[in-house]
DNA sequence: CCTTCAGGTATACGGCGTATACCGCTGTCC
DNA sequence: GGACAGCGGTATACGCCGTATACCTGAAGG
């Protein structure tokens, strides 16, 4: 028994605050709780990290760097979609990362070698820096994988009957509303997430192309 | 002098609410803070609402109820169009309102209806329920006039020296990202906002049109 | 052997949302 | 006119939070 304790280092702390974090969200990761699941005071968490924020910083880090993609796509548009869902494959099992890459205020490493990685596959299919920037800003939350669905319209019961009642409750108020919902693809059970990301992402990439064989240019500069 | 003071109700903390996340951001409104604000003791609040959830669930609604949109478009393109830059020009008067919307879990009267009438606009212009369906996820936040920019390329120093040495640091990095930067439109400078949230929101009403007029159908279902 | 110091602890401060109990004024009804 | 209900405010307190500060302890290095 030479050490008495597994002495804790930078990456413990990271790696209980990721399975923490991937248990009870951000909210619920608190430095105390942290403190807890690695046995430890909360105050000796800040002889590795320098604050909650900084812990975060570092957690979102770590995330992108597990982002891997199978690389010799010579198409711009294969190799950034592949890019692309490489990047959800990793976010979406972490549901924590979205909030946390909202709320950061400084791009890491990572963060900017995943950027850089979708904007040299563009530069590379010809796209001009005026065109890649807006992409990219056009891209949004969406290159990291993952759109925020800011409140879907109301889950309805899934109990047949209270499902009937809520429909034509709303019926008069939101028609369209309920229209859409009483579609197969959508009635009580949750759309198919991937088939939505994609149908976004590939107008999205069909659209930067279009532009681009027609030779697009921003509006003439202020 | 017959009262003594006027007496306080519900739509008066709403609006010190609203004016305050105006000036301190979300995370700034505190009950505490916001008793402040309005004279009195932060345990008043809760006999006019229900709790700090309940207080923003509803300034969310009331910036949602100032959307004003000039109707009788015809066309379901200028109409969504319309609509969504209505609500462009009231979210971006409050900051705090993206992050309000995003966290909230319910839906109100006010965003329910919204929604709807991009739906009704789609809906006249002949969309399936399907297509409907797919292009409000699609549209994601952008529905609301916002998107989320996730951490834009970092901020370059304003003063010109430091400016080319932070460039030439990053240049062999990143080089498509110094490639960008180093354009015109984004040296420095802000960007224009507006042209990117329209570029990007374009994009995506010209690829719902093209679907449509295709007769696009979503893959078969499960 | 003494020193240094990395890595842990103990305590405390000021913030937060809000449960609970209380209190005074005002309007209503007999 | 007097009892009383109840609305809108206050006072206090609890249990969270992030973290500053001070302290301790054991091992490594001269």
């Amino acid at each position: 028994m030479s050490s008495r304790k597994a002495p804790l280092d930078r990456d413990r702390v990271l790696d209980a605050a990721i399975t923490l974090a991937d248990r009870v969200g951000l909210e619920g990761l608190s430095m105390r709780r942290l403190a807890e699941t690695v046995g430890v005071t909360p105050m000796a968490l800040y002889k590795h990290v320098s604050s909650r924020e900084d812990l975060i910083d570092t957690m979102v880090e770590r995330i992108v760097s597990a982002f891997r993609v199978a690389d010799g796509d010579t198409d711009w548009k294969r190799e950034v979609r592949a890019r692309i869902l490489a990047a959800r494959a990793v976010t979406t099992r972490h549901t924590w990362w979205r909030t946390a890459v909202e709320t950061r205020t400084m791009a890491g490493p990572a963060v900017l070698s995943h950027m850089n990685a979708l904007m040299e596959a563009m530069f590379r299919g010809g796209f001009s820096p005026d065109l890649v920037h807006h992409a990219m800003h056009a891209l949004s939350t969406r290159m990291w994988g993952f759109t925020r669905d800011v409140m879907p319209t109301p889950t309805l019961p899934a109990d047949p009957e209270a499902r009937d009642a809520a429909l034509s409750a709303y019926a008069e108020a939101y028609p369209a509303i309920v229209r859409m919902a009483a579609t197969a693809s959508h009635a009580g059970a949750a759309c198919d997430e991937d088939a939505e990301f994609l149908f976004a992402l590939d107008i999205l990439l069909d659209g930067f192309e279009r532009l681009h064989e027609r030779g697009w240019r921003s509006a003439p500069m202020a």
